[in-house]
DNA sequence: GAAAGTGTTAACCGAATGGTTAACTATGGT
DNA sequence: ACCATAGTTAACCATTCGGTTAACACTTTC
């Protein structure tokens, strides 16, 4: 599946970080692990695992390898979290106050505060 | 970092099934392991992943426990692939051209061939 | 065509993941 | 008290992950 690549790509700290970097436009391989304390190889590793989420495009370029951020599979993560918080924006206190009245322990959340953003 | 957390829990297909179910509202442990083919210890190993990214809550009740969806970290999730979109959606291109502009090899994702899969 | 530059592949390693079964804890019902 | 229900914890296992070093491949330059 895309969206489990591609939240196993996003997972990765070092692998943001290139995706940041990526979105201040196209990067050779070597300017992309230049950033970060580790080998060139775990830097192709890394790449790697984006290209296989579709995350990152690879194009020789000479002797050198320029790599573009590739929208699709973002866009598809987005969506998933956009469709869940359809949920926690309306129902989600609606349901929890049906919860609440049932038992009123010590859940207490749901009435006096609210820490939405 | 909460992002690394909540990425890595939404890497796993059957965690985004609990989530995707909880977005019906909350559920106990026995009715979100129903869907899955596996044993009732790997769901609360999968739950203790959620819990620990902040991504569900778990309140006892009576002698079930009833896990709720938290907004926050996929509310985070959401926000990082949004700032990344902000990129796609605008300077890509502009950005793309400019390297063509310099060596116009066959870059070809603009006209004559994509590999695109 | 040999040397240097730019990345990749191969082999290996320790730690984390995702699953199992068995035993345990905690609550509720009789 | 005793038993059933609902979940967790512990111990274990195979696989994957994230990193290493060493060797190889492709391109450019001299």
């Amino acid at each position: 599946m895309t969206l489990e690549r591609t939240f196993r790509a996003l997972a990765d700290p070092t692998r943001r970080a290139i995706v940041e970097q990526l979105g201040s436009g196209p990067a050779t391989v070597g300017s992309l692990a230049a950033p970060h304390p580790m080998s060139l190889p775990a830097i192709t590793k890394h790449l790697r695992v984006l290209e296989a989420a579709g995350v990152v495009r690879r194009d020789r370029r000479g002797r050198t390898i320029v790599c573009t951020l590739e929208a699709a599979p973002l866009r598809e993560a987005e969506s998933w979290l956009a469709d869940r918080r359809l949920f926690w924006s309306a129902t989600l206190d609606r349901l929890e106050r049906l919860l609440g009245a049932d038992s009123p322990a010590d859940r207490g959340h749901a009435d006096t505060k609210e820490q939405d953003g």
